[in-house]
DNA sequence: AAAATATATGAATACATGTTCATGTATTGA
DNA sequence: TCAATACATGAACATGTATTCATATATTTT
């Protein structure tokens, strides 16, 4: 029973590593971990990504729970939603 | 030239996390968190996981400078190498 | 209404990953 | 020396993921 939960929280936990496991996506969190709120425009010229390769990122992420999206006239503004991602961001990028 | 350096940084950030961001790569970790060095046998008792694919897991957790491994006799310790899956653990499963 | 802007979507492809099965190898004990 | 134990390896397969390209949609501007 206790076996079980934890093999839960490993699934939970793979999922959310999995989801966040990449390049792009990384660059993407920690954009957002700086300014809050970005527009897709926006990130594609912090970060150097393409428009459709960082669409796909942020459709995903979004999908995932990981992240928001608010959309005002021609743009779409994401957010981090799961702060848990900025705990492992941090615990990622903490020493140097 | 500072740009680089975080897509490099990224880049390592993002293998490790898919080096990891499995439920039974977590489980080993976890285990290894708990008693330093442990067994292939060991493993496959405590997680509930065919020797095989443990084997197979294990391998490339080594091969990625995650895992250390010790033989002696028949048996295989092995323990956890690159302490930052400890910290990443710990961020994972410290809430609740 | 037409053009431009901002973003999303879907198909196609290439590549990576997880899993199983069968088999190999090294070490120990009978 | 033979069998048993502990573990690794490789092939095969299915599935997942990242990327690109072309195109669609919605909104704004002209």
């Amino acid at each position: 029973m206790e076996q079980e939960e934890t093999r839960q929280q490993f699934e939970e936990a793979a999922y959310l590593l999995k989801a966040v496991a990449n390049e792009t996506r990384l660059g993407i969190i920690m954009q957002l971990s700086k300014k809050e709120e970005k527009s897709v425009t926006e990130l594609m010229e912090d970060m150097q990504c393409e428009q459709s390769l960082l669409s796909h990122h942020l459709t995903d992420m979004r999908a995932k729970g990981i992240l928001n999206c608010r959309k005002s006239g021609k743009n779409c503004f994401y957010s981090i939603r799961n702060k848990q991602v900025l705990q492992l961001l941090h615990c990622l990028f903490q020493q140097n």
